[in-house]
DNA sequence: GACCGGATCCGT
DNA sequence: CGGATCCGGTCT
């Protein structure tokens, strides 16, 4: 059985948890299938006093969960048609996010996971995965330290993608040249 | 109760 | 570059 990452890992300031959590692996843990696994190569940071945040305006029932502890999971739906996964970082009462843009899948096409939408319709991540707690081994969804990438990549930062307000921070990460980064 | 735009993706 | 497709947030 994976081992979750701690929660202390994050509960730290979000925009050091981000880059941290390139190479790192997501685990879909099920009783009765195989597990499913992927490689983050791309995230982006939503931090507090970012009016790009969802929970820029105080707590709503969409965002609640970013207000709660670290290590849950923040899934939301957009576009009439696409989810997107966050891991929520910073202490309780503090937002904070990381969106989860692109994996890498182990015997997959490279593109199959290279975008926030297409990496829950391939994990098959729904509403249904918002609010759990990843750092619970039982939990069906998980992010495990990994074998397969080590520290042999290098980390390129940019600004972030598809937004209009607080669209100059730098605060997007992605692992230089991997093939499955959304915009390569 | 209505309106509107969105942390996207795909085909043209 | 436009269309798909629908929910949450905001205003009435």
């Amino acid at each position: 059985m994976p081992k979750p990452l701690k929660r202390s890992f994050f509960e730290r300031s979000t925009l050091k948890v981000a880059p941290e959590l390139l190479g790192k692996s997501i685990v879909i843990q099920s009783k009765k299938r195989k597990n499913k696994t992927g490689l983050i190569v791309e995230v982006e940071a939503y931090t507090n006093n970012d009016p790009a945040c969802h929970a820029a305006r105080g707590k709503t029932p969409r965002n609640e969960v970013m207000f709660g502890p670290a290590g849950f999971s923040y899934v939301y739906f957009i576009y009439g048609m696409y989810f997107c996964l966050n891991f929520i970082t910073e202490k309780k009462d503090i937002p904070g996010a990381i969106l989860i843009r692109a994996l890498e899948i182990p015997d997959e096409d490279n593109r199959i996971a290279s975008g926030p939408g297409k990496l829950c319709r391939y994990l098959k991540i729904t509403k249904d995965h918002n609010k759990l707690d990843c750092c619970n081994s039982s939990s069906p969804l998980i992010v495990t330290e990994s074998r397969l990438l080590k520290n042999d990549f290098s980390i390129v930062q940019s600004k972030r993608i598809g937004i209009s307000q607080g669209a100059n921070f730098p605060w997007r990460w992605y692992i230089k040249d991997n093939p499955s980064v959304s915009k390569p």
